[in-house]
DNA sequence: AATATTTGGTTAAATGTTTAATCATTTAAG
DNA sequence: CTTAAATGATTAAACATTTAACCAAATATT
């Protein structure tokens, strides 16, 4: 026995007034008297009338509905990523405060964004889009509110966040240098990304530069691993730099699960940390300070990223005025077990 | 300059028809000529029309749209947890495979699930909710297309879907006893649940006990530890359980991250994995087989359970029958370097 | 007292679809 | 040749809202 959803329309009837009127009370707007406007109250109350969101948003042009948009998460990579979990647990936390709800879509190259028009979607975050992608455009030119995570795209009229990642860069590779080693090997994400200057990593990668320099410490290429972001891609760059040890050398990962998968690679070659060699990862998320050795590395505070991802969006939606359109979130290093002083 | 949207009326003038023969092309119903069917939809190509899904919606009384419920996923506990992270992925990608979103929405215990209703969800997967929690009825009391995840509910109308956590839990203590132990502590989720006797946890608990009753080893109830489900409670356990530690002790934690945490706990106050004790953990995320030591486990198909959950969900919607409503998918023992054979 | 304004409402159109009912026209059947 | 059935399309109602335009009554202003 379905019973019919009850409408403003059995409202109105019931209150004897228009339909109008019941809208009115419900979005308070117009004017109506206090006394009609308790008594459709109390009848809205009584009845337990909901709105039909799908009528408002025909009409309105919107549906308190945001997506978060993650190229590629259809691709098992992504399962491995604790990192995005983090933020779109934030995200949604501070969607539901403002009672807006959540979309999770994964995309890829050759699709079509039709959905986000079709569903009148109040505004979009997109994580991790690559600079040269041909989806970047396509999103720009869907004129929505939107806000870009973990990117860094030159144009001033976009929103976004993201973390200080060149300074996470910085004191990453200034921390090691500090432990009295002059070789620092860099591992970092997707091949390709750093030289085509996109993406976290490369401003991390400029962060390590710095340090480099300001240490005298000339850079060289061989030192700087493209190997991916993945535990799996950690595990197997062990054999890749093996060559590269000495008791000079320390390694900065950039992601934690690839210093993690890191670690067991080395552990298998018979290299121990950190009393062989210091690691470090990126991200710090909670598994580094439960693992064994617990996980040096820079801290961002993931959770909050979503947050204020989710705040520039609802801000950009509501039309309110912002001074800055680009969020740097602050990092910090955190000395763990898995980094060590060089014993000459 | 924002243009407006084409809608089928523009489609219609353009082809001299009415927007009912439009509205039948696009959803091959009633009869219309090839001829004039190709020249709408040729039109239609060409002025990139998309229909409009909250019109659709409202007449339909459906959205293609699906939610994911997490029962308390705000609560910061939950970042925790990439066993989510990987049910989710599994489930977006299911769904995007038949063209249905989906939203992933946290609730709470007081919450109301109006938003159901309102939005036409066409259904919904709830992931672990309490057999006594009020949400349940509520739930139920919808009467929407639902499946429910890692959750032993009785009602046999209702659509379920989880591992064989009751072989699990078996696998893993004769595991454990076959290596030569006879005194095997569990560590279990949320306080009270196994006496509550709902959710995966108490099925494993059920498991334990029939291959402790196998190997004649007497059971005691002093050696079940229900501590919750984080990596810190895993950690924080370790103290706990330090008195009951001898020589033919080893520990089944009911998933791998609070093994994780145990592990470094025990590591902290000087026992360590596996030389001085055997830790096994549950689930196999993909970070036991890069753990220093690797973790002992049992393998459920995360990913696969999220898209078998969206199989049954989506076969309710379009209505197909189904054999069964409930599936548990299988569990496989890993061994790997967290347990050892008990050193006489 | 005459006029202007405010208050508290109503009417009706509009939003973009789907679909039942209807209607010509063409084809098939008797 | 007449009647019945099939084909291809149209009309108009319905879905549940919002909102601009309008209106009557009450109150305020001159």
């Amino acid at each position: 026995m379905i019973q019919k959803k009850i409408t403003i329309k059995d409202i109105a009837r019931k209150a004897n007034v228009s339909i109008a009127t019941v809208s009115n009370v419900l979005n308070n707007k117009g004017r109506v008297s206090t006394k009609t406007a308790n008594k459709i109250k109390q009848i809205i109350e009584q009845d337990g009338y909901t709105p039909n969101l799908s009528a408002r948003s025909l009409k309105n042009k919107n549906s308190h509905l945001l997506s978060v948009i993650v190229p590629y998460l259809h691709k098992g990579e992504f399962q491995d990523k604790p990192y995005f979990w983090q933020v779109i647990t934030g995200i949604e936390s501070g969607a539901r405060n403002e009672n807006f709800h959540v979309m999770l879509t994964g995309i890829s190259d050759d699709e079509n964004l039709s959905f986000i028009e079709e569903r009148h979607l109040d505004g979009i975050i997109v994580i991790g889009i690559d600079k040269n992608s041909n989806l970047l455009e396509k999103i720009i030119n869907l004129n929505k509110p939107c806000v870009f995570m973990d990117s860094y795209l030159d144009d001033e009229k976009l929103y976004q966040v993201h973390s200080n990642d060149r300074l996470g860069g910085y004191l990453g590779t200034k921390h090691l240098i500090s432990l009295g080693y002059n070789k620092i090997i860099l591992i970092s994400g997707i091949t390709g990304k750093i030289k085509k200057q996109s993406g976290v990593d490369y401003q991390r990668y400029l962060g390590y530069r710095q340090a480099l320099a300001e240490a005298r410490i000339p850079y060289s290429d061989q030192l700087v691993f493209e190997e991916g972001q993945t535990m799996v891609n950690g595990y197997y760059s062990a054999q890749k730099i093996l060559g590269c040890l000495d008791d000079n050398t320390a390694i900065f990962v950039l992601s934690d699960i690839g210093a993690m998968g890191l670690i067991r690679g080395l552990n298998e070659l018979g290299v121990t940390v950190p009393t062989d060699i210091s690691v470090m990862g990126y991200d710090d998320i909670f598994y580094t300070n439960y693992m064994v050795p617990s996980l040096t590395t820079i801290k961002q505070d993931i959770f909050n990223k979503g947050q204020k991802a989710i705040d520039l969006l609802l801000a950009q939606i509501k039309g309110n005025s912002l001074e800055e359109r680009k969020i740097s979130l602050p990092v910090e290093l955190r000395i763990r077990e898995s980094t060590i002083k060089r014993s000459r």
